[in-house]
DNA sequence: CGTGGTAATGACACCGTTGTCTTGACAGAT
DNA sequence: ATCTGTCAAGACAACGGTGTCATTACCACG
């Protein structure tokens, strides 16, 4: 910047003026800077401005696994609102580690991000309170705050859940397996919960050999379909309690030859799950408003709204593919 | 950082040395410093570390688009890479926009990151030579960079088209309709001439009414599809060279209820095309390895690797699931 | 006991910008 | 002709750290 000032014969003030746009410079000057800095190649020091007038343009996304299609595409959406700012986002996949985000909510607290969206892979965020009350804005996505007062966009995992298994009892299963993901995750414990609700407002009891939790990637979901399927009374119908989960268990019972046999209803949607034969029903979350949501909430509080935390759910909707509405066997 | 040091009653530079974990501090000084630290909330200002020391663990990743599949798989291996040495990735998306690309390096190199890793829109990338002369490491992913000199790991694109469509020959098919991608897309481009190749190969020659290109999106894929087979000699097979395009194509089967008639291949595999039915067969092109090559290039670029610059091609491979082992009917 | 080497700490300038304040010039009002 | 206000430009001191070098203390060695 010296470099360009002593070219373009001016103070190296006005030549930040002329790159940041500032008004009250005069044209030839403008000319003149700006003919420098191409001359010179010259790049502006984001981070040196960044220390000087306290802001980095730059918001930090803690998801849980950009690879997932559902991080993936809260990433996208974030990225398109934080684009219309000129503003850039910093990923990093948490995979459920608890370490993990403690530590990368540092690096992007360290790194002085604009704001936080996260979804947390912890159920205790106290840790965060100091850099809140230092002014830190969090959003959180999916999953609640716990421990602290902060913005969030929920999907209603309850009644997700509750409205997938109502929806199989409605067809007259009987015998509905809930294949769950890890119970300490907030979201599964929540689907759990709404599994339960709708057998109870069935009437039914709870049948514990029917419910397998800890599931997470397709693989582990596809062999446990599979254990569950090799007893005398298997299950009629399927709630998978997440998109890998669920894609296991379409493989599952494609292997078994049951895929038009067995009702099969997976939780949050996915490319192609359209394509599958029978489509399968989903219940779905939309990820894009989610993620523009998350977005706006944030930059409001970047823009000063102080106005107090809410917590904003989304409701999520149920899509009938035809892998739902497969009866029960005579 | 001041009030640190003044808490610990040390100098300013040994909190520097104890938050970096710098050697030759004595033990007690490093305790009263970490206690300082920690009753005063302090956290370290990454950014003005950056600016005296000249790196700033960041990388930053251009894609097409971090919900795609491709991109999120090919951002996963790099953030893993990355994070190995605590570095932190920064994301966007491009969308093939060419202004986008432009605009978006400027930004990030302004940024000062460390290293860059580049799947770009433009097929001119002269405009970054004066960066890279200033020392700016890239790696170019799945597209070649044209009018510079730099890494480059690339999938061989002509071979697996040409593999693909081989494969469609091989069962006897004589009318293969390829649907293409923009044709000024470099891959796409390339897939156009395997397919062209395998065609020669064959003794065949180009039936232009057998090449469909400008197709991006699933829709368009699967309109495509459709107004080609409402004809009187439609195709017997289908060659797709984007993931995208291929489902599109796999739907609009669906809907002719020509699945199991119509041979299709599609280029770039993604998850559940194992769960079509028939299963899709595809050109798989390995994302992680692709984006492990690409980070360990570039950090090798950035630990001071001067070698010529190289470019890695990375063979793709025809995974065969069934959709593409249909033969042409009688 | 003097010498040289190493470990632990601090002083200070500098990294590349921008906020704040000052100055000078000029236009319009009186 | 004087006063006031606005515009253009620059001087200077931060911003929050770290690289470099200097200093001191201590130890081993011949």
């Amino acid at each position: 910047m010296r470099d360009v000032a002593a070219l373009a014969g001016v103070s190296l003030k006005t030549v930040s003026r002329v790159v940041n746009r500032e008004p009250n410079v005069s044209a030839p000057i403008v000319a003149k800077v700006t003919r420098a800095v191409e001359r010179l190649n010259y790049r502006h020091n984001v981070g040196a401005s960044n220390l000087r007038s306290r802001r980095t343009g730059v918001i930090g996304a803690l998801l849980q696994d950009v690879s997932n299609s559902f991080s993936a595409g809260l990433l996208r959406a974030l990225e398109d609102v934080a684009r219309q700012r000129r503003h850039v986002v910093l990923t990093a996949s948490l995979d459920e580690e608890v370490e993990r985000e403690r530590q990368l909510v540092g690096d992007l607290v360290g790194r002085r991000v604009d704001g936080l969206i996260l979804m947390p892979a912890t159920r205790d965020h106290s840790y965060l309170a100091p850099d809140l009350r230092a002014g830190l804005r969090v959003v959180f996505v999916d999953r609640e705050p716990h421990g602290i007062v902060t913005d969030s966009v929920l999907v209603d995992n309850v009644t997700g859940a509750f409205d997938a298994t109502r929806h199989l009892l409605g067809q007259g299963h009987r015998r509905i397996l809930h294949l769950g993901d890890l119970d300490t995750i907030e979201t599964a414990h929540q689907r759990q919960l709404g599994y339960e609700a709708a057998l109870r407002a069935a009437g039914m009891r709870l049948d514990p050999d029917l419910v397998v939790t800890g599931q997470r990637t397709s693989e582990m979901g596809e062999e446990a379909l599979l254990r569950v399927f090799d007893s005398p009374s298997p299950p009629t119908a399927v709630f998978a309690s997440r998109n890998t989960v669920a894609i296991g268990a379409a493989r599952a019972l494609r292997r078994l030859g049951l895929s038009h046999q067995i009702a099969l209803v997976g939780f949050d949607d996915f490319p192609l799950a359209d394509l599958l034969e029978p489509g399968l029903t989903v219940v779905r979350q939309d990820v894009g408003l989610i993620g523009r949501m998350a977005a706006d909430i944030l930059y409001a509080r970047i823009d000063g709204d102080t106005s107090p935390a809410e917590r904003h759910l989304v409701p999520p909707k149920l899509v009938l593919r035809g892998s739902g509405e497969i009866p029960p066997r005579a």
